[in-house]
DNA sequence: ACAAAAATTAGAATTATTCCAATTATGGCT
DNA sequence: AGCCATAATTGGAATAATTCTAATTTTTGT
C-alpha cells in the first residue's frame, strides 16, 4: 500500500497547515481508508494497519483519526451507539445504515438540498454542519 | 408529579400493544420527560426520577427509557460520541446542537422536505427513519 | 388470594475510548 | 550530518456509558 504523490501532498500540506508532523503511522492510516473506501471502525483500522505495520497501538490508530479527522482529511460517522467510523470521502453526503446487512453507504447530497436544510433553521440559528443519517434497507437487502 | 389522564392513556396502550406492563416506574420516567420537554441523558433523568422515588435504580431508568423507546413513546437523539439523550417530541423534527451552549433545540420540518429527503436515495432504498443533526451556533449565542 | 410471568434492583461486567508517563521520531538549525 | 526541542508513539491503566446477571419484588389473570 503507498499514498499516492496527491494525497501524500494533500496530506502534508493540511498537517503543516496545523502545525502538526508528518509521521510513517499518520501516512499509512490516511493510505489504507484511500484504499478500501468504506467505513471502518477504529478496531478495523488497527486489524487493517498492522497487516503492513505490525507494531502499531492502537492509542496510536486513535490519534491518528483523530488527527485526520481535525485536519478535515476524514469524516466522523456515528450510528446511535455504535463505535464510531471513519470516512475518506470528503464529498458533501449523507449516510444509509441498512440494517439487514450492516452495511453503510454514502448518498450524496445537491448543495440545493443542503441549502434548503439550512433555511428551515429559525433566525440567528447558524449550523457548521448538517448529519443526515437514513436507517433501512439498501437495494441488496430488499 | 402527575401523568395527564391523556398521555396515561397514551402510556397504557403503547405498552399494552406491545405486551408489556405498566408500572410506576415506567410512568414516573415517561411523566418526568413529558414535564420539562428539554433532552436529558440517562443520568440527569435518574437524577430527576429520584427526587419523587429515591428508591429507584439505574438500571430501571435504562430500562424504562428503552422501553419508551421501543413503543414509540419517546424518542433517542444521539451526538456523536455523547451520551444518548431522550426526547418527548414525537413530531418530525430535527436537532440542533449548540457548540457554545451545549444546549439541543428541535427544528421541525415539513413533510415536503422529508419527501425530498427520502427521493435522493438510490433505487430499492427504504428508509425508516432519517435522522438530522445540526451543529453549530444557536440564537441566544450568536 | 395464588401462581406465573415480567419488572426492578444492586452490583458486576463490558466496551469503546481517553489518559498517562516513558520512549522514540521528526524537523529546524548549525 | 548531528543536535535539540518538540511532538508523536506506545502499552497499559483508567474512565464512562451502558448492558448483563441473578435475586427479589410487583403485576396480572384466574
Amino acid at each position: 500500500m503507498r499514498l499516492e504523490p496527491q494525497y501524500k501532498k494533500l496530506l502534508n500540506n493540511a498537517l503543516e497547515g496545523s502545525g502538526q508532523r508528518a509521521t510513517k503511522q499518520r501516512e499509512h492510516i490516511f493510505a489504507l481508508l484511500l484504499e478500501k473506501r468504506d467505513h471502518p471502525t477504529a478496531d478495523e483500522v488497527y486489524a487493517r494497519a498492522r497487516a503492513d505495520m505490525p507494531t502499531i497501538s492502537l492509542a496510536t490508530v486513535y490519534n491518528c483519526l483523530e488527527t485526520l479527522v481535525e485536519t478535515k482529511l476524514i469524516r466522523q460517522v456515528n450510528f446511535e451507539r455504535e463505535p464510531t467510523r471513519y470516512c475518506p470521502n470528503l464529498t458533501q453526503h449523507a449516510h444509509f445504515y441498512c440494517r439487514e446487512s450492516g452495511e453503510i453507504v454514502d448518498i450524496e447530497l445537491s448543495d440545493q438540498l443542503v441549502d434548503e436544510l439550512m433555511k428551515v433553521l429559525p433566525k440567528g440559528f447558524s449550523a457548521q454542519h448538517i448529519d443526515i443519517a437514513y436507517d433501512g434497507k439498501c437495494n441488496c437487502c430488499s
